[in-house]
DNA sequence: AAAAAAATGTAACATTTGTTACACAAGCCA
DNA sequence: TGGCTTGTGTAACAAATGTTACATTTTTTT
Protein backbone atom coordinates (compact mmCIF):
# COMPACT_ATOMS: atom_id res chain seq x y z
CA UNK A 1 0.00 0.00 0.00
CA UNK A 2 1.08 3.24 -1.45
CA UNK A 3 0.84 5.74 1.16
CA UNK A 4 3.14 7.93 0.19
CA UNK A 5 0.34 9.11 -2.58
CA UNK A 6 -1.92 10.83 -0.29
CA UNK A 7 0.91 13.45 -0.49
CA UNK A 8 -0.33 13.64 -3.69
CA UNK A 9 -4.39 14.13 -3.13
CA UNK A 10 -5.02 18.35 -3.67
CA UNK A 11 -6.16 18.44 0.06
CA UNK A 12 -2.34 16.83 1.32
CA UNK A 13 -0.23 17.70 -1.19
CA UNK A 14 0.68 21.49 -0.27
CA UNK A 15 1.86 19.43 3.34
CA UNK A 16 5.41 20.43 3.71
CA UNK A 17 7.68 17.51 3.09
CA UNK A 18 9.14 18.09 6.64
CA UNK A 19 5.65 17.94 8.19
CA UNK A 20 4.61 14.91 6.74
CA UNK A 21 6.22 11.97 8.99
CA UNK A 22 4.90 13.79 11.87
CA UNK A 23 1.44 14.01 10.20
CA UNK A 24 1.05 10.30 9.34
CA UNK A 25 2.17 9.29 12.93
CA UNK A 26 -0.43 11.29 14.20
CA UNK A 27 -3.24 10.60 11.50
CA UNK A 28 -5.78 7.55 12.57
CA UNK A 29 -6.60 5.49 9.22
CA UNK A 30 -7.20 2.50 7.45
CA UNK A 31 -6.65 1.51 4.11
CA UNK A 32 -9.22 -0.86 1.95
CA UNK A 33 -9.15 -2.41 -1.72
CA UNK A 34 -11.93 -2.64 -3.76
CA UNK A 35 -12.26 -4.82 -6.89
CA UNK A 36 -13.81 -3.44 -10.20
CA UNK A 37 -17.66 -2.97 -10.32
CA UNK A 38 -17.79 -3.07 -6.46
CA UNK A 39 -20.06 -0.61 -4.51
CA UNK A 40 -17.55 1.75 -2.32
CA UNK A 41 -20.54 3.97 -1.11
CA UNK A 42 -24.23 4.15 -1.54
CA UNK A 43 -26.56 7.07 -1.87
CA UNK A 44 -27.62 7.35 1.78
CA UNK A 45 -24.40 5.93 3.24
CA UNK A 46 -23.85 7.80 6.58
CA UNK A 47 -20.39 9.85 6.68
CA UNK A 48 -17.84 9.18 9.32
CA UNK A 49 -14.45 9.16 7.65
CA UNK A 50 -12.60 11.09 5.01
CA UNK A 51 -12.59 8.83 2.21
CA UNK A 52 -8.98 9.42 -0.32
CA UNK A 53 -9.22 7.08 -3.06
CA UNK A 54 -5.16 6.55 -3.81
CA UNK A 55 -5.44 4.31 -6.52
CA UNK A 56 -7.99 3.67 -9.14
CA UNK A 57 -11.06 4.93 -10.57
CA UNK A 58 -13.79 5.79 -9.80
CA UNK A 59 -18.02 6.90 -10.46
CA UNK A 60 -20.30 9.30 -8.82
CA UNK A 61 -23.54 8.65 -9.98
CA UNK A 62 -27.31 8.62 -9.19
CA UNK A 63 -28.83 6.09 -10.64
CA UNK A 64 -33.13 5.29 -11.28
CA UNK A 65 -35.55 2.31 -10.92
CA UNK A 66 -36.23 2.74 -14.55
CA UNK A 67 -32.40 2.82 -15.71
CA UNK A 68 -31.89 6.26 -16.14
CA UNK A 69 -28.67 7.44 -14.94
CA UNK A 70 -27.47 11.12 -14.20
CA UNK A 71 -23.11 10.59 -14.27
CA UNK A 72 -22.52 12.75 -11.81
CA UNK A 73 -18.76 12.72 -11.87
CA UNK A 74 -15.78 10.87 -12.33
CA UNK A 75 -12.99 10.72 -9.47
CA UNK A 76 -9.49 9.98 -10.26
CA UNK A 77 -6.71 8.76 -7.61
CA UNK A 78 -5.27 10.60 -5.86
CA UNK A 79 -8.46 12.84 -4.73
CA UNK A 80 -10.92 12.81 -1.89
CA UNK A 81 -14.18 11.44 -1.78
CA UNK A 82 -17.60 13.83 -0.62
CA UNK A 83 -15.07 15.43 1.79
CA UNK A 84 -17.43 18.15 2.16
CA UNK A 85 -19.60 15.83 3.82
CA UNK A 86 -17.63 14.50 6.57
CA UNK A 87 -19.20 17.55 8.45
CA UNK A 88 -22.64 17.91 7.20
CA UNK A 89 -25.45 18.18 9.41
CA UNK A 90 -27.07 15.11 7.35
CA UNK A 91 -23.82 13.72 6.68
CA UNK A 92 -24.62 10.84 4.53
CA UNK A 93 -23.20 10.23 0.44
CA UNK A 94 -25.27 11.94 -2.11
CA UNK A 95 -24.89 9.15 -4.73
CA UNK A 96 -23.90 5.91 -5.29
CA UNK A 97 -19.84 5.44 -5.76
CA UNK A 98 -18.86 2.28 -7.57
CA UNK A 99 -15.11 1.17 -8.64
CA UNK A 100 -14.49 2.17 -12.27
CA UNK A 101 -11.31 0.19 -11.88
CA UNK A 102 -9.19 -1.77 -9.13
CA UNK A 103 -9.03 1.02 -6.29
CA UNK A 104 -7.08 1.55 -2.99
CA UNK A 105 -8.73 3.53 -0.53
CA UNK A 106 -7.64 5.32 3.13
CA UNK A 107 -9.98 6.43 5.23
CA UNK A 108 -9.03 8.53 7.99
CA UNK A 109 -11.15 9.23 11.29
CA UNK A 110 -12.98 12.79 11.23
CA UNK A 111 -11.47 13.66 14.83
CA UNK A 112 -8.28 12.99 13.42
CA UNK A 113 -9.54 15.44 10.40
CA UNK A 114 -10.33 17.78 12.75
CA UNK A 115 -7.35 17.39 15.08
CA UNK A 116 -5.46 18.10 11.81
CA UNK A 117 -7.02 20.77 10.51
CA UNK A 118 -6.86 22.77 13.82
CA UNK A 119 -2.82 22.41 13.69
CA UNK A 120 -1.71 22.09 10.14
CA UNK A 121 -2.30 25.29 8.10
CA UNK A 122 -1.15 23.42 4.67
CA UNK A 123 -3.83 20.85 5.51
CA UNK A 124 -6.54 23.46 6.57
CA UNK A 125 -5.92 25.36 3.40
CA UNK A 126 -5.66 22.31 0.95
CA UNK A 127 -9.43 21.03 2.85
CA UNK A 128 -10.99 24.56 2.79
CA UNK A 129 -9.90 24.90 -0.86
CA UNK A 130 -10.64 21.56 -2.08
CA UNK A 131 -14.20 22.25 -0.50
CA UNK A 132 -14.47 25.33 -2.19
CA UNK A 133 -13.84 24.29 -5.93
CA UNK A 134 -16.32 21.41 -5.25
CA UNK A 135 -18.96 23.57 -4.33
CA UNK A 136 -17.88 25.25 -7.62
CA UNK A 137 -17.89 22.82 -10.14
CA UNK A 138 -21.46 22.20 -8.14
CA UNK A 139 -22.84 25.19 -8.76
CA UNK A 140 -21.33 24.79 -12.57
CA UNK A 141 -23.67 21.36 -12.82
CA UNK A 142 -26.51 23.34 -11.58
CA UNK A 143 -25.92 25.85 -14.35
CA UNK A 144 -25.70 23.59 -16.48
CA UNK A 145 -28.99 21.80 -16.29
CA UNK A 146 -30.60 24.21 -15.09
CA UNK A 147 -30.08 26.03 -19.04
CA UNK A 148 -33.25 24.05 -20.12
CA UNK A 149 -32.82 23.49 -23.97
CA UNK A 150 -30.38 20.94 -25.10
CA UNK A 151 -28.61 23.27 -27.74
CA UNK A 152 -27.93 25.75 -24.95
CA UNK A 153 -26.26 22.98 -23.16
CA UNK A 154 -24.20 22.10 -26.05
CA UNK A 155 -23.62 26.14 -26.52
CA UNK A 156 -21.88 26.29 -22.50
CA UNK A 157 -19.94 23.39 -22.91
CA UNK A 158 -18.68 24.48 -25.88
CA UNK A 159 -17.93 28.28 -24.68
CA UNK A 160 -16.40 26.19 -21.43
CA UNK A 161 -13.95 24.26 -24.13
CA UNK A 162 -12.98 27.07 -26.64
CA UNK A 163 -10.03 28.96 -27.22
CA UNK A 164 -9.78 30.88 -30.01
CA UNK A 165 -12.86 30.41 -31.20
CA UNK A 166 -11.67 26.60 -31.51
CA UNK A 167 -12.85 24.13 -28.70
CA UNK A 168 -12.35 20.33 -28.81
CA UNK A 169 -15.03 17.71 -27.77
CA UNK A 170 -13.68 15.45 -24.59
CA UNK A 171 -16.83 13.09 -24.41
CA UNK A 172 -18.46 11.30 -26.97
CA UNK A 173 -22.15 12.10 -27.55
CA UNK A 174 -23.16 9.32 -25.72
CA UNK A 175 -20.78 10.05 -22.84
CA UNK A 176 -22.37 13.73 -23.05
CA UNK A 177 -26.13 12.84 -23.91
CA UNK A 178 -25.44 11.16 -20.10
CA UNK A 179 -23.71 13.93 -18.96
CA UNK A 180 -26.85 16.61 -19.46
CA UNK A 181 -29.55 14.12 -18.89
CA UNK A 182 -31.02 14.01 -22.15
CA UNK A 183 -31.25 11.11 -24.99
CA UNK A 184 -28.87 10.09 -27.48
CA UNK A 185 -30.92 10.85 -30.93
CA UNK A 186 -32.08 14.26 -28.86
CA UNK A 187 -28.54 15.60 -29.10
CA UNK A 188 -27.78 13.90 -32.11
CA UNK A 189 -30.42 16.15 -33.83
CA UNK A 190 -29.43 19.05 -31.63
CA UNK A 191 -25.80 19.27 -32.54
CA UNK A 192 -26.19 18.48 -36.22
CA UNK A 193 -29.44 21.56 -36.04
CA UNK A 194 -26.54 23.89 -34.86
CA UNK A 195 -24.38 23.08 -37.85
CA UNK A 196 -26.72 23.39 -40.03
CA UNK A 197 -27.90 26.76 -38.74
CA UNK A 198 -23.76 27.44 -39.43
CA UNK A 199 -23.17 28.35 -35.45
CA UNK A 200 -20.26 26.07 -35.34
CA UNK A 201 -18.73 23.52 -37.76
CA UNK A 202 -17.41 19.75 -36.34
CA UNK A 203 -14.83 17.43 -37.69
CA UNK A 204 -14.72 14.69 -35.59
CA UNK A 205 -13.68 15.78 -32.25
CA UNK A 206 -12.14 19.59 -33.36
CA UNK A 207 -15.26 21.77 -34.06
CA UNK A 208 -14.81 25.81 -35.18
CA UNK A 209 -17.30 28.68 -33.71
CA UNK A 210 -18.51 30.01 -36.89
CA UNK A 211 -21.22 32.61 -35.05
CA UNK A 212 -20.43 33.38 -31.86
CA UNK A 213 -23.49 35.63 -31.12
CA UNK A 214 -26.18 32.94 -32.39
CA UNK A 215 -24.05 30.51 -29.61
CA UNK A 216 -24.42 32.63 -26.71
CA UNK A 217 -27.95 33.39 -27.37
CA UNK A 218 -28.76 29.56 -27.53
CA UNK A 219 -27.67 29.29 -23.99
CA UNK A 220 -30.54 32.20 -22.78
CA UNK A 221 -32.45 30.27 -25.10
CA UNK B 1 -24.43 48.77 13.48
CA UNK B 2 -25.52 45.43 15.66
CA UNK B 3 -22.17 43.35 16.08
CA UNK B 4 -23.24 40.96 18.13
CA UNK B 5 -25.56 39.95 15.94
CA UNK B 6 -22.82 37.86 14.23
CA UNK B 7 -22.65 35.58 16.58
CA UNK B 8 -26.36 34.71 15.42
CA UNK B 9 -24.80 33.31 12.13
CA UNK B 10 -24.16 29.57 11.93
CA UNK B 11 -20.59 29.96 11.46
CA UNK B 12 -19.83 32.49 14.51
CA UNK B 13 -22.55 30.76 16.72
CA UNK B 14 -20.92 28.34 18.40
CA UNK B 15 -17.85 30.75 19.70
CA UNK B 16 -17.90 30.20 23.13
CA UNK B 17 -19.43 33.35 24.78
CA UNK B 18 -16.02 34.24 26.54
CA UNK B 19 -14.16 33.92 23.72
CA UNK B 20 -16.17 36.55 21.77
CA UNK B 21 -14.46 39.72 22.89
CA UNK B 22 -10.75 38.67 22.07
CA UNK B 23 -12.49 37.19 18.43
CA UNK B 24 -13.96 40.41 17.84
CA UNK B 25 -10.96 42.16 18.84
CA UNK B 26 -8.74 40.47 16.28
CA UNK B 27 -11.11 40.27 13.27
CA UNK B 28 -10.40 42.69 10.09
CA UNK B 29 -14.22 43.50 9.24
CA UNK B 30 -16.05 46.24 7.49
CA UNK B 31 -19.48 47.13 7.17
CA UNK B 32 -22.31 48.41 5.05
CA UNK B 33 -25.67 49.34 4.55
CA UNK B 34 -27.77 48.30 1.26
CA UNK B 35 -31.35 49.59 0.28
CA UNK B 36 -34.39 47.30 -1.08
CA UNK B 37 -33.08 45.74 -4.50
CA UNK B 38 -29.21 46.83 -4.46
CA UNK B 39 -27.34 44.59 -5.91
CA UNK B 40 -24.76 43.12 -3.97
CA UNK B 41 -22.75 41.00 -5.84
CA UNK B 42 -23.18 39.92 -9.79
CA UNK B 43 -22.18 36.87 -11.23
CA UNK B 44 -18.31 36.40 -11.62
CA UNK B 45 -17.34 39.39 -8.87
CA UNK B 46 -14.21 38.32 -7.46
CA UNK B 47 -14.28 37.01 -3.73
CA UNK B 48 -11.80 38.45 -1.68
CA UNK B 49 -13.33 38.63 1.79
CA UNK B 50 -15.99 36.67 4.08
CA UNK B 51 -19.44 38.16 3.52
CA UNK B 52 -21.95 37.82 6.73
CA UNK B 53 -25.59 39.07 5.91
CA UNK B 54 -26.13 41.00 9.16
CA UNK B 55 -29.94 42.10 9.12
CA UNK B 56 -31.99 41.84 6.03
CA UNK B 57 -32.58 39.37 2.99
CA UNK B 58 -31.11 38.52 -0.27
CA UNK B 59 -32.07 36.60 -3.55
CA UNK B 60 -29.61 35.06 -5.28
CA UNK B 61 -30.62 34.00 -9.02
CA UNK B 62 -28.71 33.35 -12.40
CA UNK B 63 -30.78 35.97 -15.17
CA UNK B 64 -30.98 35.28 -18.49
CA UNK B 65 -31.08 38.48 -20.92
CA UNK B 66 -34.35 36.57 -22.13
CA UNK B 67 -36.06 37.29 -19.01
CA UNK B 68 -35.97 33.99 -17.64
CA UNK B 69 -35.08 33.53 -13.73
CA UNK B 70 -33.97 30.61 -12.12
CA UNK B 71 -34.01 31.19 -8.39
CA UNK B 72 -31.29 29.92 -6.58
CA UNK B 73 -32.17 30.23 -3.21
CA UNK B 74 -33.33 33.01 -0.83
CA UNK B 75 -30.72 33.93 2.19
CA UNK B 76 -31.78 35.68 5.79
CA UNK B 77 -30.00 37.43 7.94
CA UNK B 78 -27.69 36.24 10.02
CA UNK B 79 -26.31 34.14 7.56
CA UNK B 80 -22.68 34.07 5.47
CA UNK B 81 -22.73 34.64 1.30
CA UNK B 82 -20.97 31.80 -0.68
CA UNK B 83 -18.11 31.60 2.14
CA UNK B 84 -17.06 28.26 0.35
CA UNK B 85 -16.31 30.57 -2.66
CA UNK B 86 -13.93 32.41 -0.79
CA UNK B 87 -11.38 29.50 -0.40
CA UNK B 88 -12.26 28.40 -4.15
CA UNK B 89 -9.06 28.55 -7.03
CA UNK B 90 -11.84 30.74 -9.30
CA UNK B 91 -13.01 32.59 -6.31
CA UNK B 92 -16.01 34.25 -8.02
CA UNK B 93 -19.35 34.50 -6.93
CA UNK B 94 -21.57 31.71 -9.40
CA UNK B 95 -24.81 33.69 -8.93
CA UNK B 96 -26.80 37.50 -8.43
CA UNK B 97 -27.12 38.69 -5.14
CA UNK B 98 -29.64 41.65 -5.10
CA UNK B 99 -31.13 42.50 -1.44
CA UNK B 100 -34.92 41.66 -1.14
CA UNK B 101 -35.01 44.53 1.50
CA UNK B 102 -32.81 46.91 3.55
CA UNK B 103 -29.42 45.04 4.12
CA UNK B 104 -26.52 45.05 6.70
CA UNK B 105 -23.43 43.19 5.33
CA UNK B 106 -20.23 42.93 7.22
CA UNK B 107 -16.92 41.61 4.96
CA UNK B 108 -14.31 40.17 7.02
CA UNK B 109 -11.01 39.80 5.17
CA UNK B 110 -9.82 36.35 3.62
CA UNK B 111 -6.46 36.74 5.50
CA UNK B 112 -8.28 37.42 9.12
CA UNK B 113 -10.65 34.65 8.13
CA UNK B 114 -7.70 31.71 7.71
CA UNK B 115 -6.04 32.85 10.90
CA UNK B 116 -9.13 32.20 12.80
CA UNK B 117 -10.01 29.06 11.36
CA UNK B 118 -6.58 28.12 12.44
CA UNK B 119 -7.14 28.90 15.90
CA UNK B 120 -10.95 28.80 17.12
CA UNK B 121 -12.05 25.79 16.62
CA UNK B 122 -15.91 26.53 17.20
CA UNK B 123 -14.69 28.66 14.46
CA UNK B 124 -13.61 26.11 12.29
CA UNK B 125 -16.26 23.97 13.11
CA UNK B 126 -18.79 25.65 12.16
CA UNK B 127 -17.58 26.90 9.24
CA UNK B 128 -16.65 23.76 7.83
CA UNK B 129 -20.65 22.37 9.02
CA UNK B 130 -21.74 25.42 6.92
CA UNK B 131 -20.00 24.81 3.85
CA UNK B 132 -21.13 21.26 4.38
CA UNK B 133 -24.56 21.94 4.68
CA UNK B 134 -24.13 24.03 1.48
CA UNK B 135 -22.65 21.20 -0.58
CA UNK B 136 -25.68 19.12 0.54
CA UNK B 137 -28.54 21.89 -0.08
CA UNK B 138 -26.55 22.01 -3.73
CA UNK B 139 -27.08 18.59 -4.37
CA UNK B 140 -30.06 18.12 -3.21
CA UNK B 141 -31.25 21.24 -5.89
CA UNK B 142 -28.90 19.58 -8.58
CA UNK B 143 -30.81 16.14 -7.67
CA UNK B 144 -34.48 18.08 -8.15
CA UNK B 145 -33.49 19.60 -11.69
CA UNK B 146 -31.65 16.27 -12.88
CA UNK B 147 -35.24 15.15 -12.68
CA UNK B 148 -36.50 15.10 -15.88
CA UNK B 149 -40.78 15.61 -15.64
CA UNK B 150 -42.52 18.45 -13.29
CA UNK B 151 -44.49 15.73 -11.81
CA UNK B 152 -41.42 13.78 -10.86
CA UNK B 153 -40.11 17.30 -9.02
CA UNK B 154 -43.55 18.25 -7.72
CA UNK B 155 -43.15 14.06 -6.27
CA UNK B 156 -39.34 14.53 -4.94
CA UNK B 157 -40.56 18.07 -3.05
CA UNK B 158 -44.29 16.70 -1.90
CA UNK B 159 -42.28 13.60 -0.39
CA UNK B 160 -39.61 15.85 1.55
CA UNK B 161 -42.64 17.63 2.89
CA UNK B 162 -44.13 14.59 4.04
CA UNK B 163 -45.20 13.46 7.30
CA UNK B 164 -47.84 10.36 7.83
CA UNK B 165 -48.53 10.42 4.37
CA UNK B 166 -50.00 14.41 4.92
CA UNK B 167 -47.94 16.88 3.48
CA UNK B 168 -47.96 21.33 3.40
CA UNK B 169 -47.16 23.25 0.36
CA UNK B 170 -45.03 25.55 1.75
CA UNK B 171 -44.86 27.87 -1.42
CA UNK B 172 -47.61 29.39 -4.12
CA UNK B 173 -47.38 27.49 -7.49
CA UNK B 174 -45.85 30.71 -8.83
CA UNK B 175 -42.81 30.26 -6.51
CA UNK B 176 -42.74 26.68 -7.17
CA UNK B 177 -42.57 26.77 -10.80
CA UNK B 178 -39.94 29.29 -10.27
CA UNK B 179 -37.84 27.09 -8.42
CA UNK B 180 -38.76 24.17 -10.41
CA UNK B 181 -37.64 26.10 -13.39
CA UNK B 182 -40.73 25.50 -15.56
CA UNK B 183 -43.82 27.46 -16.33
CA UNK B 184 -46.90 28.25 -14.17
CA UNK B 185 -49.57 26.90 -16.32
CA UNK B 186 -47.36 23.50 -17.26
CA UNK B 187 -46.88 23.27 -13.16
CA UNK B 188 -50.66 23.91 -12.58
CA UNK B 189 -51.23 21.30 -15.43
CA UNK B 190 -49.10 18.87 -13.97
CA UNK B 191 -50.31 19.23 -10.00
CA UNK B 192 -54.10 18.67 -11.30
CA UNK B 193 -53.07 15.69 -13.03
CA UNK B 194 -51.99 14.11 -10.49
CA UNK B 195 -54.62 14.97 -8.39
CA UNK B 196 -57.35 13.20 -11.32
CA UNK B 197 -55.06 10.55 -11.15
CA UNK B 198 -55.94 9.84 -7.39
CA UNK B 199 -51.90 9.80 -6.59
CA UNK B 200 -52.54 12.93 -4.08
CA UNK B 201 -55.17 15.42 -2.86
CA UNK B 202 -54.78 18.57 -2.21
CA UNK B 203 -56.95 21.26 -0.18
CA UNK B 204 -55.68 24.99 -0.47
CA UNK B 205 -52.32 24.05 1.14
CA UNK B 206 -53.13 20.62 2.72
CA UNK B 207 -52.36 17.83 0.89
CA UNK B 208 -52.44 13.84 1.41
CA UNK B 209 -50.92 11.22 -0.43
CA UNK B 210 -53.75 8.95 -1.73
CA UNK B 211 -51.24 6.41 -3.74
CA UNK B 212 -47.43 6.46 -2.28
CA UNK B 213 -46.46 3.50 -4.95
CA UNK B 214 -47.24 5.70 -7.98
CA UNK B 215 -46.37 9.15 -6.05
CA UNK B 216 -42.98 7.35 -6.30
CA UNK B 217 -42.47 5.72 -9.72
CA UNK B 218 -43.29 9.35 -11.00
CA UNK B 219 -39.83 10.16 -9.80
CA UNK B 220 -37.98 7.52 -11.14
CA UNK B 221 -40.36 8.30 -14.30
C1' DA C 1 -7.16 -7.01 -43.02
C1' DA C 2 -11.30 -8.84 -41.19
C1' DA C 3 -14.51 -9.03 -37.67
C1' DA C 4 -16.63 -7.07 -33.80
C1' DA C 5 -17.96 -3.34 -31.06
C1' DA C 6 -19.02 1.30 -30.36
C1' DA C 7 -20.55 5.59 -31.95
C1' DT C 8 -23.31 8.33 -34.88
C1' DG C 9 -27.05 9.67 -38.33
C1' DT C 10 -31.77 9.39 -39.29
C1' DA C 11 -36.79 9.11 -39.39
C1' DA C 12 -41.67 8.68 -37.88
C1' DC C 13 -44.29 9.29 -34.25
C1' DA C 14 -45.55 10.04 -29.12
C1' DT C 15 -45.20 12.80 -25.17
C1' DT C 16 -44.19 16.61 -22.46
C1' DT C 17 -43.70 21.25 -21.79
C1' DG C 18 -43.91 26.06 -23.29
C1' DT C 19 -46.75 30.10 -25.01
C1' DT C 20 -50.38 33.06 -24.82
C1' DA C 21 -54.52 34.64 -23.37
C1' DC C 22 -58.31 34.97 -20.52
C1' DA C 23 -61.67 33.81 -16.65
C1' DC C 24 -62.28 33.30 -12.04
C1' DA C 25 -61.15 32.88 -7.08
C1' DA C 26 -58.78 34.24 -2.88
C1' DG C 27 -56.57 37.32 0.04
C1' DC C 28 -55.54 42.09 1.27
C1' DC C 29 -56.35 46.85 2.17
C1' DA C 30 -58.73 51.20 2.71
C1' DT D 1 -67.95 46.29 1.82
C1' DG D 2 -65.73 47.08 -2.49
C1' DG D 3 -61.81 47.43 -5.19
C1' DC D 4 -57.16 45.84 -6.00
C1' DT D 5 -53.60 42.55 -6.30
C1' DT D 6 -52.12 38.01 -6.49
C1' DG D 7 -52.79 33.34 -7.35
C1' DT D 8 -54.95 29.58 -9.91
C1' DG D 9 -57.60 26.99 -13.67
C1' DT D 10 -58.02 26.36 -18.42
C1' DA D 11 -57.59 25.91 -23.40
C1' DA D 12 -55.64 25.82 -28.14
C1' DC D 13 -51.68 25.58 -30.29
C1' DA D 14 -46.41 25.57 -30.94
C1' DA D 15 -42.01 23.78 -29.90
C1' DA D 16 -38.80 20.72 -27.92
C1' DT D 17 -37.55 16.38 -26.56
C1' DG D 18 -38.28 11.41 -25.95
C1' DT D 19 -39.00 6.68 -28.09
C1' DT D 20 -37.96 3.22 -31.07
C1' DA D 21 -35.81 1.14 -34.66
C1' DC D 22 -32.59 0.71 -38.08
C1' DA D 23 -28.71 2.16 -41.30
C1' DT D 24 -24.17 3.76 -41.57
C1' DT D 25 -19.71 5.09 -40.08
C1' DT D 26 -15.75 4.88 -37.03
C1' DT D 27 -12.91 2.67 -33.81
C1' DT D 28 -11.06 -1.27 -31.57
C1' DT D 29 -9.79 -5.92 -31.31
C1' DT D 30 -8.11 -10.16 -33.09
Amino acid sequence: MDIDGLFLCPICKNIPVNERETFLDELMFKTRLYKKGEWIASQGDIVNALYILLKGSVKAEMISESGTVLNIETINAPNPLAPAFLFAENNRFPVDVVALEDCELITISKSSVMKQLASNEAFLQGYMAFNSDRAHFLSERLKLLSTKTIKGKLAQYILARTNNMHFTMDMTQTELAEYFGVTRPSLSRSLLEMIDDGVISLKRKNGEILNLGKLKKLITQ
